[in-house]
DNA sequence: CGTGTTTGGTTGCAGTTGCAACGATCTGAT
DNA sequence: ATCAGATCGTTGCAACTGCAACCAAACACG
């Protein structure tokens, strides 16, 4: 850690230009693709993974604002690519969960995220890949302690 | 590298998570300390560091886009915290250099800032932290490359 | 049972961002 | 010297984000 303060090796700067570049090259390869923003990526992966669930729970799921998964069901759903079905055990809310075509989209989706994934990090064996990951977990809580 | 999809392992996502998180949590300090938004807080550290320059030079010190910078600029400029100098060699452009008062703030600012670097990136170690930024830097290459 | 509080989801609105278009200036080829 | 094209900075505009207000349904408790 420097104790003079160089714009170029601070950390909260150099994670914020690498994540801005990663995440527009993946959002742009959605988009180009399948049509798809970043949020309606997430819900689709999410349901995919673990089936169907209520809004409320994506939200917790995706780190994503309510608002934000409000309007990407909203979208998935007048694509036909969610199906939203009333849960019996609260009128509120609706079950969300792919559909068949949902179902296709996701299996044409995942291999091209993966193989992206791959290009983007190819520099770095998979043994530092993990380290990255776990430090990725420390900085997480550390910048949650922080926040109270 | 997993070869399913599992979302809370696919770096792009946790690497926009993280980050987003850092970064909001170091706009609320820098805005609630000194009424800063990160923008300007990162022209206050370049003229810092390098001295006076002209938006365009702003632009790739800072990976920011025109706009972010110009909109930062003026915000500082009215503020006095920068002063705009006629820039000789073109009169399109001016100078942009810290102000007395903007010297004052970034003694205050920097040591704050290392200080919250600190605490967010305790659980570390500092021989890893070096290998963090070699990674980010990695990425960001692979990135760009993907990008064309 | 009411009635006040909480919760799931949507909509309104304000703030931020970046592309595109624009005026002004600079540069380079003729 | 002139004029086409590039460049610097600003402004207009559209997209995205998230807080706050809102409605409807659920819950809590006398």
């Amino acid at each position: 850690m420097p104790t003079t303060l160089k714009l170029d090796e601070f950390l909260p700067y150099r994670l914020s230009i690498v994540s801005n570049l990663v995440s527009d090259t993946v959002a742009e390869a959605y988009r180009a693709l399948f049509g798809l923003k970043i949020s309606e990526w997430r819900l689709v992966a999410v349901l995919a993974e673990d089936g169907a669930m209520s809004q409320q729970a994506l939200c917790g799921r995706t780190h994503m604002d309510k608002v934000t998964v409000s309007r990407a069901a909203i979208a998935l759903a007048d694509r036909r690519l969610v199906e939203r079905a009333p849960n019996p055990d609260d009128q509120r809310s609706h079950l969300l969960g792919l559909s068949e075509e949902g179902w296709r989209l996701y299996e044409q989706i995942a291999p091209e995220a993966l193989q992206m994934e791959q290009r983007i990090f190819a520099d770095i064996d998979p043994a530092e890949l993990v380290r990255f990951r776990e430090m990725l977990d420390r900085i997480q809580s550390g910048a949650e302690a922080l926040r109270e």
